[in-house]
DNA sequence: ATATCTCTACCGACTAGTAGGTTGACACGG
DNA sequence: CCGTGTCAACCTACTAGTCGGTAGAGATAT
């Protein structure tokens, strides 16, 4: 396997567990077998690393928004399955939500990851509007409000229940944090 | 003024701004005009400095919630106070509430810290669950499923707001990720 | 076929700087 | 004289990052 994607796949693991502050080279290292320069040769600068597993999160996030969307009857079935993907990720990784993770170390960011942190976040609230806006027209889910805003509060709520789950590391919290969003879908 | 209320206070700013993991002894000591050491002698573990603002940080929430449902005529205007204390903690410290974060850092904290965070949070969702019920019966709060779980959710939505708003450097967001809690109260 | 060249991936040893923490001495007020 | 508070100097471990160099694969030239 390659080694650089290796490296992507460890880095996003560290970050999401522990925040970019939270992980250093050498842990890195030990993790992949392979000394601390070496890590270096493939990203020179931490930042290097981080804005490529930024980057690719990003990705994998809007592509799997999107086959939820494509894939889903209705607003509710794609709210809730958006729902189940941050359940499922909390499992996984033991990690939260990258852009959660990121937010509490905003202040050692370099310009161009608070840049991409910013811009994945906007991507997730325009899907959640798009699917509140569904939802509402197909009579799934109550939208009170504009759903322009509804979906930053469908988001403040989704990685709260993260945050909230993990500092009691009881992450069967986050299901009890989303009680609120499954009263508003209608059941299918 | 006490040395150590100082450094209390400077670190529950730090801890709010940075998390546990984003200040250090060095740092603190600059700010407060002191060496290193001096510090040490007054905390002479990192983790006790940790655990002073952590206790004394509860201690005061606690207060200021049970002073607000002790003035509030009806269970919408003390949630809309906790709101506003928020939203307020968001500019005064240009930090969150502490319980948020130093969810990130979790993995770094000590156990008594680990327990006394989830005091906390814990208390804080019990209050809610009183102004909720309060809410429901003086019909100022529209109330959705049990007011146990609800609580939960409202609280993790007042944290991710705080998460998105310093994620993004754009505190209005916290107002907007309010307003599905906004719509639920009936305005007085 | 063999010698040369180039490139990628890697590594050991190093740097300057920072982390939390310790020690022993000095000042000062009760 | 004793407790409190402060300090300079020091320690070990770790941080990101740099340096010169090596092993091996693939191409090229003779």
């Amino acid at each position: 396997m390659n080694t650089r994607d290796h490296l992507v796949d460890l880095g996003e693991a560290a970050m999401r567990q522990n925040g970019y502050g939270g992980f250093s080279y050498a842990h890195l290292a030990k993790q992949a077998g392979i000394r601390k320069a070496s890590i270096h040769h493939h990203f020179p600068a931490k930042a290097d690393l981080g804005l490529a597993v930024l980057d690719r999160y990003a990705d994998r996030l809007v592509t799997a928004l999107n086959d939820i969307k494509s894939t889903s009857r209705t607003g509710a079935q794609a709210l809730q399955a958006c729902v189940t993907l941050y359940r499922t990720a909390l499992d996984d990784s033991n990690g939260m939500c990258l852009c959660s993770a990121l937010a509490a170390d905003r202040a050692i960011l370099t310009e161009p990851m608070k840049q991409m942190l910013d811009r994945a976040n906007r991507k997730v609230i325009a899907w959640l509007e798009s699917v509140l806006l569904l939802g509402r027209q197909d009579r799934s889910i109550v939208v009170p409000g504009l759903p322009a805003d509804d979906a930053v509060a469908v988001l403040a709520q989704l990685q709260g229940a993260q945050l909230l789950a993990k500092a009691s590391g009881h992450m069967a919290l986050f299901n009890t944090a989303m009680s609120s969003i499954q009263a508003r879908m209608s059941r299918s």
